[in-house]
DNA sequence: AGCACGCCGACT
DNA sequence: GTCGGCGTGCTC
């Protein structure tokens, strides 16, 4: 007999021990008994003998996968991640795996050439010509057509009957592609073309024009071709793929002279334009061209898929893509094609670090600052981090992307940890914007007479306005004019916000809503004031001043779709719309070539959150909102509105100083203990019952004091103190030493059922990026 | 996650 | 006296 252990999906201490008589490989799927249920895991090794095994063993069933899916490198790696995160193993694969994995496969039958004739010469019963398509199993089975699954077997092995392969992943979705095969390109777009290498019909059409694209194929300069589709999201802009400068060559030589040598990790920082995707592709190239596989995380948020572009069109149909946007039999068909080594570039967002790459030689992580990286709820990883210790177990080479990287690579960069590369170029033509501080003089003040000019004159000129204030709905706060009190949420007693056009009032936290307005709480009173900015209200401010001009709102309110949001992002390129109000999605790499001017009305606005990363996004944010401006032939022109225009946050965005703002924010963290100079991790206590929830908190914080091996801040009531309905107590573990957290917590969860009622649930993020 | 085992309220 | 509530605990 042979022994392995076998991850299940579900929430168990460790993965379970199954005996088998053959033996069998890690990585395969196999079916095993559970009490008196059967369920697909995963193989994560084999017993070596003479391990103390438990009393009772049961037999592994079924062999799912006669090759394993997944590489032993993939599964030491998966095992690192739940021993840090504290989860259990099957929440992990859960978590990196599409739902298909766990399925046991949807096995069909039919009769072979041989059943068929058996049949046809009446040798078998006359009700199995259903057989003659193919039938599902358990189908087969439950009709009573065949008894017994035994019998199947011994039908199969008889050559009757013969399985149906699994259709899984053998047909991704493809849409037509063109690519330019002629001498010489005869127009603008064959051109361009010819520049990008391939690309999809369905966007060149959008680009050029359904007529002119049908002219180039029917002249034979263009050639068809059927790849991956890619994702709808709009690709617009310009995507003109130039041969390396000098510059980016350097870089490039750099990088290429690293590949194969071993973990080695870079932080690559150039702005928007400064052709980070042209080094990504042409490290990518090297390393298929040495056999290794390539992993290019990006932002779930990346609305445009420009990187999934680009990689398609060099790589053809070698390139899956992992994206939370696609359904989900997609994604499982596409990650069943990598898993088959069909496969060996991957571009996804999150999830993809997990993907079943055999050999990443590369992992990119692309706009590496970006929050979404981080999963911020159930199981809080965090994909950059991972991506940086899947690199270390298989010996890849890491590339950093960012135009503003985080404070916590830009540290390990200077350290020497990471090697920092820099791009300075910017896009052809192109100046950097000149950034101008405005100072918000009286209350209520958010249009100052400087941003109304500098519009005017922009608009005089035909160009195009982009302002930004990162907060939707019409007013954040609604007073009772009779008692004074502020509206609040009934499940977190935070603020509503008032949203006009829907006519009501919503919590931002939690999603309650009510119709506005209602009768005040306290006092029944009826009469209320709107006080504070959103973006609805500047919006309808924006029309009653600039009568006439076309203006359109970006928000997750008015664009709820793509559709909605590439509707939008035409009628701008078209001139239709010369002024654009938005949140933070209008910092988010679309290319607004008619932007002249960008207004930020609020740029201190969220730095007074309670949260240790405030200062850093609000930084982050404000260099990419200004880098919006001034991206096709005019120069750009930023205004900063801001009471606080000597924070360094503002002060440092104001000169595109990042030397200057992550000096003064590391000092900063170093004087409060933050990271990266302490490793924290957050234990959120929450319950329906407030005094039980403190109490929970109090007595676990106590403990974890008692062990002495952290620093433990708290228990205090979280920031946000009711949420949805339920209390919030949160503890904060902080100690130089990660291994130091690891212990402590581990202890913690050893102990949790002593300190934690039920009822009360523990939530524990490690290295939280957002302490609310 | 299921599913069983186990101790207290309103029913034949 | 039983039927059933779902609170704790185990699954190789
Ligand atoms: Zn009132
Ligand atoms: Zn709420």
């Amino acid at each position: 007999m042979f022994f392995y252990r076998v991850i299940l999906p579900l929430p168990l201490r460790e993965p379970l021990i199954y005996a088998s008589s053959r033996p069998l490989s890690p990585g395969s799927r196999v079916v095993v008994p559970l009490k008196r249920r059967r369920l697909v895991g995963v193989i994560l090794e084999s017993i070596p003998p003479g391990t103390e095994l438990p009393e009772e063993v049961r037999e592994i069933q079924d062999l799912l996968d006669p090759e394993p899916l997944l590489s032993t490198e993939l599964l030491h790696f998966l095992r690192w991640c739940w021993e840090y995160y504290l989860c259990p193993p099957g929440e992990m694969v859960r978590q990196a795996f599409p739902p298909g994995f766990f399925r046991e496969l949807k096995r069909r039958i039919r009769l072979s050439a041989a059943g068929r004739r058996a049949l046809r010469e009446g040798r078998l019963p006359q009700e199995w010509s259903v057989l003659t398509r193919p039938r599902l199993i358990r189908r087969v089975l439950a009709e009573g057509i065949i008894p017994s699954a035994g019998e199947i077997e011994r039908l199969v092995r008889e050559g009757l009957l013969e399985e149906v392969e699994d259709q899984r992943g053998l047909h991704p979705p493809v849409e037509e592609w063109l690519e330019f095969v002629g001498e010489e390109p005869l127009s603008e777009g064959e051109e361009i073309l010819r520049r990008r290498k391939r690309w999809p019909r369905r966007l060149l059409e959008e680009e050029f024009g359904r007529e002119e694209v049908r002219g180039w194929i029917s002249s034979g300069r263009v050639r068809r071709l059927r790849l991956p589709r890619l994702r709808k999201g709009p690709v617009l802009g310009d995507l003109s793929l130039p041969e390396p400068d000098p510059e980016q060559k350097r870089v490039i030589q750099e990088i290429r002279q690293a590949l194969g040598q071993g973990f080695r990790t870079f932080l690559l920082h150039g702005i928007t334009g400064s052709g980070k995707t042209l080094v990504y592709l042409k490290v990518a190239e090297e390393v298929l061209a040495q056999g290794k596989d390539v992993l290019v995380l990006v932002p779930e948020i990346a609305l445009t898929p420009y990187v999934e572009a680009h990689l398609v069109a060099r790589f053809g149909s070698q390139v899956a893509v992992l994206h939370s946007a696609l359904s989900a039999g997609w994604r499982a068909a596409e990650w069943f094609r990598i898993a088959r080594g069909e496969a060996r570039v991957v571009v996804g967002a999150r999830s993809a670090v997990f993907a079943p790459l055999r050999h990443p030689g590369l992992i990119v992580v692309d706009e590496e600052h970006e929050g979404t990286y981080k999963q911020s709820e159930g199981l809080r990883y965090q994909a950059r981090d991972l991506a940086l210790m899947r690199a270390k177990f298989c010996g890849a080479t890491v590339i950093l992307g960012s135009a503003t990287p985080s404070v916590k690579s830009y540290f390990l960069a200077r350290k020497g940890r990471y090697t920092l590369l820099r791009l300075h170029r910017r896009p052809a033509g192109r100046r950097p914007p000149e950034i101008q501080l405005v100072v918000l003089q009286r209350p209520g003040e958010y249009l100052t007479p400087e941003l109304i000019a500098a519009m005017e004159e922009t608009l005089n000129r035909g160009e195009q306005v982009l302002l930004f204030l990162n907060r939707r709905g019409y007013a954040p706060v609604v007073f009772c004019r009779e008692c004074g009190e502020a509206l609040e949420c009934p499940n977190c007693s935070l603020t509503l916000t008032y949203h006009r056009r829907s006519g009501i009032l919503l919590c931002h936290h939690c999603g309650f809503s009510q119709p506005a307005f209602p009768v005040c709480p306290r006092c029944e009173g009826t009469r209320f004031r709107t006080v504070g900015i959103g973006t609805e209200r500047l919006e309808e401010e924006i029309r009653q001043r600039f009568p006439g001009v076309g203006v359109a709102r970006l928000d997750r309110d008015s664009v709820t779709s793509e559709k909605r949001l590439y509707d939008l992002l035409l009628r701008l390129r078209r001139g239709e719309i010369q002024i654009v109000v938005g949140t933070q999605m209008v910092a988010q790499g679309h290319d607004l070539p008619g932007v002249s001017l960008v207004g930020v009305i609020w740029a201190e606005g969220g730095l007074h959150l309670p949260d240790f990363r405030a200062a850093e996004r609000t930084f982050q944010l404000l260099v990419q909102v200004a880098g919006r401006a001034g991206r096709g032939t005019s120069p750009g022109r930023v205004i900063l509105q801001t009471r606080l225009p000597h924070h360094y946050a503002v002060a440092c965005a104001l000169k595109e100083d990042y030397e200057g703002f992550y000096r003064e924010e590391l000092e900063r963290r170093k004087q409060l203990g933050f990271p990266p100079f302490s490793r924290l991790a957050l234990l959120i206590f929450s319950g329906i019952r407030p005094e039980k929830t403190e109490e929970a908190a109090r007595r676990s914080a106590s403990f974890l004091a008692s062990l002495g091996r952290v620093e433990v801040l708290g228990p205090a009531p979280a920031p946000l103190p009711r949420l949805a309905g339920r209390y919030r107590w949160q503890v904060l573990l902080r100690s130089p030493r990660s291994s130091a957290l690891d212990q402590t917590l581990r202890a913690f969860l050893r102990e949790k059922s002593r300190l934690v009622p039920s009822g009360i649930s523990v939530t524990l993020d490690r290295d939280p990026e957002e302490l609310l």
